[in-house]
DNA sequence: CCCTGCGGGTCAT
DNA sequence: ATGACCCGCAGGG
């Protein structure tokens, strides 16, 4: 125990949230903090995190889900449950083969608004995918100020796709109303985007407008997302992702099946990643939010899940039995798109899984070129040496207090990435345009790159083929 | 118009 | 008692 903890400490790779045994339900919370946890914007899982009571973010109890407020008849204790999320009812797909993932509107009244709207893409109604993340019931997040902190306790585990992060959300609500405002450069133009009010907006915009107007309101955001983290280090994934790009024969391949099921696999990469710490989308933010070379060393670690390398007993059985990979998950459950049904907390659904998937997509009209897809998805989180996966609480304890899994802060957002992420992807949408290219370079693409299509999956793919409209124009 | 927080209230377990 | 959820209100952007 003293072991592991001190290794956790000299690789700061639990946040300071999980260091503490603490309930957000505590009378007395732990005080005298000398360290924060830098803010997590797409929290998942069963974690506690101690901000900093100078974060602007903390402050504004934010999330990337769409969170509404949930009166818990405890002033102490703010309580947000999940809304979910909006999808197309038809699962449709973008052209760009990503799905429409929209934010739920928090106020009731405008949510039921937004269900009104139809699909930009198909004009099929929208569907509010409900989260059932924790025990059936929507993922709740507390939040507590106590002293100089802010603490943060999430229950459960998100069960759908991510949606739009309420920073895009507002970049694409701010664009639409300069849009509205000032006069399109074409007609063809104005016409999808006051259709469009969904995401898939973005997707008609080319690239260069595209970014011009939503990178102004992100950084905003995430001001934690500068700051170089030894958290992102090394006990994450990202050897996972890179193992798995660089040997083409360990990915799974899923190859492609129109139904809803799978179109929710494929576009919800964004896909509960129970721990950031987990999250391969670190990757980017260590290797490539710099034009400079990223420092393979740290992104190629071992692709043990156990980072401390002594999983806790229970732990192999619970791996075996969560494999083959699609059994324990929603997203590969056949019966039902985006659902598992028994995803409590304790399940294998909660152990971190790695998959690296990639899809044959049909060939674009007019041409033989294939398209494939590769998805790396963290089914969850793996836990370290104190957590148990058990839903049985210690005596005198909160579940939640023993079945949480480790998490690093300073998870980046998709969104600060974004121009990143359009820029490698118009790339690969380029390729896969051409016949015979497309194979080779997903399938060898360096780490970087890799985690980016992890990143900008999580990220919506809509955002990352800026010219996907008026390529279905032509 | 929408987000957010608050708080009264109901209902089910 | 607890938790989920509904509703209206108010402040703010």
């Amino acid at each position: 125990m003293s072991r592991a903890e001190e290794r956790e400490d000299s690789d700061c790779v639990c946040s300071v949230g999980m260091k503490f045994t603490w309930d957000i339900n505590d009378p007395k919370l732990p005080q005298d903090m000398k360290q924060f946890d830098s803010f997590q914007e797409w929290t998942d899982g069963y974690v506690r995190f101690i901000y900093s009571a100078e974060d602007k973010n903390a402050q504004r109890h934010l999330s990337g889900w769409a969170m509404r407020n949930t009166n818990n008849h405890n002033c102490q204790i703010l309580k947000k449950s999940c809304l979910g999320v909006v999808i197309c009812s038809r699962g449709c797909s973008l052209p760009d083969g990503s799905r429409l993932q929209l934010r739920p509107a928090i106020c009731d009244k405008a949510r039921q608004k937004q269900q009104k709207k139809l699909c930009p893409s198909c004009n099929a109604t929208l569907e509010l995918l409900p989260c059932r993340g924790h025990s059936g019931y929507p993922v709740t997040n507390f939040w507590r100020v106590d002293g100089k902190a802010i603490f943060f306790q999430a229950k459960g585990v998100h069960d759908h796709p991510r949606p739009e992060s309420k920073s895009e959300t507002e970049a694409r609500r701010s664009s639409v109303k300069r849009r509205v405002n000032s006069p399109p450069f074409t007609p063809k133009r104005r016409l999808i985007e006051t259709q469009a009010l969904g995401p898939a907006l973005l997707s008609c915009v080319d690239s260069s407008d595209r970014i011009s107007f939503i990178e102004p309101s992100f950084p905003q955001h995430y001001p934690a997302f500068q700051s170089p983290e030894p958290y992102y280090n090394p006990h994450n994934s990202l050897g996972d992702v890179s193992s798995g790009i660089q040997k083409p024969s360990n990915p799974r391949l899923y190859m492609g099946r129109p139904g809803y099921e799978f179109q929710g696999y494929l576009t919800s990469p964004s896909y509960p990643m129970t721990s950031d710490l987990c999250d391969p989308r670190v990757a980017p933010v260590l290797g490539s939010s710099s034009s400079s070379t990223p420092s393979s060393g740290s992104l190629s670690t071992s692709s043990s899940f156990d980072p401390q390398g002594k999983p806790p007993a229970g732990w192999k059985d619970l791996l075996k039995s969560s494999t083959p990979y699609g059994d324990n998950h929603h997203y590969y459950g056949a019966d039902y798109p985006c659902r598992y049904p028994s995803n409590a907390p304790g399940s294998p659904a909660a152990l971190q899984t790695i998959i690296t998937t990639t899809t044959k997509v049909s060939p674009t009209r007019g041409s033989d070129t294939l398209r494939f897809i590769t998805v790396f998805k963290v089914l969850a989180c793996p836990p370290q040496v104190s957590y148990q996966p058990c839903p049985k609480p210690p005596s005198g304890l909160p579940s939640y207090q023993s079945c949480a899994p480790p998490k690093a802060p300073g998870l980046p957002s998709c969104s600060t990435l974004l121009d990143e992420a359009s820029s490698s992807y118009s790339t690969e949408v380029k390729v896969m345009e051409e016949p015979g290219g497309v194979i080779k370079s997903l399938s060898f693409q360096p780490e970087p790159l890799q985690t980016k299509t992890e990143r900008a999956d999580g990220c919506d793919y809509r955002y990352t083929y800026p010219n996907t409209y008026r390529y279905e124009d032509y």
